[in-house]
DNA sequence: GTTGAGCGTT
């Protein structure tokens, strides 16, 4: 998988839904993950986003990568795999 | 406020 990105800096009043419609630009949005704090249901200022196709997520990384949203500014890379958490 | 969480099966 190539085509899962990380997002960071991500304003609290974004939820998966904005960041889905604004990763549509650059591509076919696969998935949408925003990492929510199960203590305060709160984001944690970060997700995950899983684009069509490699080329769309990179396309993403470079129209999205250092653009200001909601008085923030994002930060667009590929994700690493996530680990257990056990 | 920066590289996940949830669920017992995706």
């Amino acid at each position: 998988m190539t085509n899962k990105l990380y997002v960071g800096n991500l304003p609290f009043s974004a939820t998966d839904d904005s960041i889905k419609e604004l990763f549509a630009e650059a591509g076919t949005v696969n998935n949408v993950t925003v990492i929510i704090d199960r203590d305060t249901n709160q984001s944690k200022g970060f997700g995950f986003i899983e684009m069509g196709s490699g080329e769309e997520a990179n396309e993403a990384i470079e129209r999205l990568n250092g653009k200001s949203f909601e008085g923030r500014e994002l930060k667009v890379n590929l994700a690493k795999p996530r680990e257990s958490r056990n």
